[in-house]
DNA sequence: TAAACAACGTTATAATAATAACATAAAATT
DNA sequence: AATTTTATGTTATTATTATAACGTTGTTTA
């Protein structure tokens, strides 16, 4: 085991630090474009609202990535951060469910590390028809289809009704992360990782803040 | 200024509290369809997998809406988170950009205090098409149709490049929100809400649970 | 109607997260 | 080359959030 595997679990980083890492590493990919060679942690609490603290911390939790009077190389520092969320590698992603999100998903392009390989629905007038690259397969081909690809990760984008029950059917097959978009709130299914992503919530949230602020 | 918004303003509360407002808000109306009368917070905490403590905490920050012995009318609890979250009102909200994201929102029927007024793109090619019940207005008639029809919300489904100054442009015509899905970072656009949907960043932080956990 | 119970609202405590402080080491400047 | 400056990694402190404890009040049951 790594010395950095060993940390890792030693001190359970939590959720909420991972959670700011995306927005660090979307952040270090602009500087780049830019032709940004070098940021320090104040340049960067700056122009993404946090403090420096909190961002040397964050990194902290993964290594030593910058330079006492020098700050951070700003490629280096993204690829770290891409090496921790785990994008070094690509991913397999199906895509359960083609109403609007579903074929949202299949034909958005953006997905740098993902690729999608099909989508399935169970509604007889959308299997058949093409969505982005893909043309959508009945959903009672799905566990073969599991069974002869390895797949990582599904998107999930069904009515609340079936969600649960898909979810248990694709941890069968060693699918190893749940992308829900579903209303149906997924949690800790048989070894499956699930990142739930209510849009209608944040909606809500939007009109609280609407409303009081 | 009545009790409940006086204390609204001496203790703000925490953004943490308010995200989990429509998820009870959602397990509710559940319970409600299943013909559920009464629930105590236990009952609910083991459903949702938070503490009871938590729930009874968090619904606290807005009044005593239990009874002691007895537990939560689901009903009137359920009416009084609606109110709490602005769900009392319907909401006008235009979608700007038509790509996928857009589209899907466009299409999606299920937003229930939500009316979507119109959508707007700059390319040729999408404006004048369908999506949904709208047909795709020219962005270039943006600012006047603010003028002309009184919008809550802005659905922002565009390039990053230009999420920004969009951001302003509506801002100045009495927008009050903006449901930001680009992947620029907005935050407190003079006078305006915003809520940021990064669709990628959850997908990142779903790959950095499956190689970790 | 009285006793037993249930479950709230609230206060106290513990755990976690964010911020600030600082010692150290590299870089820049003179 | 020496001095000053910069900015890290880390430790200490503060603030926030979540959990547990508990007294009180209303409900249920006998």
């Amino acid at each position: 085991m790594s010395e950095e595997t060993e940390n890792l679990e030693a001190r359970k980083i939590s959720l909420a630090v991972i959670r700011r890492l995306p927005r660090y590493y979307r952040f270090l990919n602009d500087l780049i474009n830019k032709g940004v060679y070098r940021a320090s942690s104040k340049e960067l609490s700056e122009r993404l609202n946090v403090t420096a603290s909190q961002i040397r911390q964050d990194l902290n939790n993964f290594g030593c990535f910058g330079q006492q009077g020098y700050g951070y190389n700003v490629v280096s520092l993204r690829d770290e951060i891409k090496k921790i969320l785990g994008l070094d590698r690509r991913y397999r992603v199906i895509i359960i469910g083609a109403g609007n999100i579903g074929k949202a998903l299949a034909n958005y392009g953006g997905f740098d590390y993902f690729d999608i390989i099909a989508a399935f629905d169970s509604n007889e007038n959308v299997i058949g028809t093409r969505s982005g690259a893909l043309i959508i397969k009945n959903a009672n081909t799905l566990e073969e289809f599991l069974e002869r690809n390895e797949i990582d990760i599904c998107a999930l984008a069904v009515p609340k009704s079936e969600a649960l029950s898909l979810a248990k059917t694709v941890s069968k097959h060693n699918v190893k992360g749940i992308w829900n978009f579903s209303a149906e709130d997924l949690e800790s299914v048989e070894g499956v990782q699930i990142e739930n992503v209510h849009l209608t919530d944040s909606l809500m949230t939007l009109s609280y803040k609407i409303k009081y602020n």
